[in-house]
DNA sequence: CGATATAAGACTAAAAACATCTTATATATC
DNA sequence: GATATATAAGATGTTTTTAGTCTTATATCG
C-alpha cells in the first residue's frame, strides 16, 4: 500500500520542470541527474506524462521535456495517476461471492470513502503551491547563477 | 497502492468471527471455507492477528480462533495494520538528498495528510457497525438452522 | 549527412506477494 | 498414556509486480 518508485519519480520530474516554468525545455539528462532518477527509467515515465498531456517531448539533438500546463494547473493526483493509473486502494474487500459486484457492502463503502478522500487530497495539491511553500527544494539553478552545471558539460 | 490479499483475508476472518461474537471458538477450517481463504494462508494471518491481541488461538483437537474483543472495539485499521504493518503511503517523496530527512518538504506534507486521513477513516469503522449495516453479508449460519455444515463433518 | 538526443518496447533482475508444505506441538478423547 | 486431530512456525516454491537496462528506430540540429 505504497506509492511505487515510478510514481515518485514522476513527481520529481514534474517538480523539476515546474521550477523552470511552463514551456521551458529541459533535457532528460539534466532532469535525471538533478532528481536522481535512472535516465532510461525517466524516459518511460516521461512518455506516460506526455500521453496524459502533462508534458511535451521534443526529440532530436538538444531535445528534452517541457511542461504543457502551468504548474498551478498540475496536481499531484494527475501526475501520479498518469503513471500508476487510477488510484484504487482495494479491489474488493469482503467475500467475493457475496460482495464482488455489490457496492452495498459496508466494508466496501469504507474503502470507497477512503479512496475518494485520498484522491481529493492529492488533487488539492498543485505544483505551483508546492514549490512556493517549499523551503527545502529551492536551490538556485546553474543557469541563473552562471553556467557550470551538467547542462553544457563540455 | 492497494491493499494486499493478506490484508483483505484478515478482514474477512475477523468479519466472520465477529458474526459469531466475542469469545466464540470457530475452527480455522470453517473460517477458511466460509471466507474463501487458503487454510494455510489463514493460519499465518491468524498468527498476526493473535500477536496484535485481536484474536486468541486455541491449539489441539477441536481448536480454532476466537475474538478477544467485542466487535465494536475492533477497527478496520487495527486489523489491517496487524497484518501489513502501519500504513505508509509514501516512504519519502521528493529528492532524497534534500528531503529525505525533512518533514518540511511540501510534497511530503501532502502525503502525510493523506496518510492520516486514510488511517482515520479506517479507524472509524468498527466491525459491529460494519456487520449491522451490511445487507449483503448477513446469511444465516448452519448452527442456527440445524447442523449440517462443515463444522462437524462426520 | 553525421552527431546527438529521445522513442518505443523488448528484455532482465530483484523484490514482493501469494500460496503451500513440512515438521513440531498442543489438546481432546478413548 | 496413546492416538487422532488441529494449529504453530517457518521453510520453501511460485507467480506477479516493480525496477531498471538494453537495443533498435526515429527525430532534429548543425
Amino acid at each position: 500500500m505504497r506509492l511505487t518508485r515510478a510514481g515518485e519519480y514522476g513527481i520529481r520530474c514534474v517538480q523539476h520542470l515546474a521550477r523552470h516554468g511552463k514551456g521551458t525545455l529541459v533535457s532528460r539528462k539534466e532532469i535525471a541527474v538533478r532528481t536522481d532518477v535512472p535516465p532510461h527509467f525517466l524516459a518511460k515515465i516521461a512518455q506516460q506524462l506526455a500521453r496524459a498531456g502533462i508534458i511535451e517531448i521534443q526529440q532530436g539533438a538538444n531535445g528534452g521535456y517541457r511542461l504543457l500546463r502551468d504548474p498551478s494547473e498540475i496536481t499531484l493526483l494527475a501526475v501520479i495517476e498518469a503513471i500508476i493509473g487510477e488510484i484504487s486502494l482495494n479491489d474488493c474487500v469482503g467475500r467475493p461471492e457475496s460482495c464482488h459486484n455489490s457496492p452495498l457492502c459496508t466494508v466496501h463503502r469504507v474503502w470507497n470513502k477512503a479512496n475518494q478522500q485520498l484522491r481529493a487530497t492529492l488533487q488539492e495539491a498543485d505544483f505551483a503551491t508546492l514549490a512556493k511553500e517549499d523551503p527545502c527544494c529551492l536551490t538556485p539553478f546553474p543557469e541563473t547563477a552562471g553556467h557550470n552545471g551538467p547542462i553544457g558539460k563540455k
